[in-house]
DNA sequence: AGTTCGATCGCCT
DNA sequence: GGCGATCGAACTG
């Protein structure tokens, strides 16, 4: 079983980390899934952010130290998962998008009964959450410390990472933050 | 205190 | 391709 990343990972320019997070590999108990596609939110000059307007208490772990998850319910529906980087005072973090499932593909299959194929579990933010049976309740939690954990499973660099604008945003539209694995296909969408 | 609206998903046509 | 679900945080006044 492979260790978790080091903090030192996380605390890193967050345009860095995210496509160093591709093939990386996103643990929670038995289920656990290859990160395929990644979203940066910086800490200034970006609108996009949720951290644009400064710190609040929902946004307190993205101000926080890195290496901790910042969680937030989307549409009052679905829960979002980041992972936090940069030193603590700076409002950035990572929101993973999709993985190709590993491990555990059971388990997803009942918390996701309406997906029909293992590519349809994980393959957008709020599917991969309920499919690793992730939450608010991990809201804030130490990567470090688990129950979930980011780990490098040596499945080596993608040959071929595609930056492309983010998903679903309606400001600071033109910032080409999304990594994607190209051609993978458990991504949320093509590009 | 009231209102707005979102880093989505799945079902409908 | 369009839209309703369903919640709470954040902003307005």
């Amino acid at each position: 079983m492979a260790e978790p990343l080091p903090r030192g990972f996380f605390d890193r320019p967050t345009l860095e980390v995210a496509p160093d997070l591709l093939n990386k590999v996103l643990v929670h108990g038995e289920r656990s899934g290859r990160i395929v596609e990644v979203e940066a939110y910086l800490g200034t000059d970006d609108e996009a952010s949720h951290s644009r307007n400064g710190p609040t208490p929902r946004t307190a772990p993205m101000f926080g130290p890195p290496g901790h998850l910042y969680v937030y319910l989307i549409y009052g529906v679905h829960h979002c998962a980041n992972v936090v980087t940069e030193p603590a005072g700076v409002g950035a973090a990572v929101l993973i998008r999709a993985l190709a499932p590993i491990s555990g593909v059971d388990a997803m299959y009942g918390d996701r009964p309406t997906a029909r194929r293992e590519r349809d579990l994980c393959n957008g933010p709020g599917k991969l959450t309920r499919a690793l049976g992730i939450d608010g309740g991990h809201d804030g939690l130490d990567l470090s410390a688990g129950p979930v954990f980011v780990v490098d499973d040596d499945l080596g660099v993608p040959d071929d990472i595609r930056r492309s604008p983010r998903i679903g945003i309606t400001r600071s539209v033109d910032l080409p933050y999304r990594y994607t694995v190209a051609g993978d296909p458990n991504l949320s969408r093509r590009s």
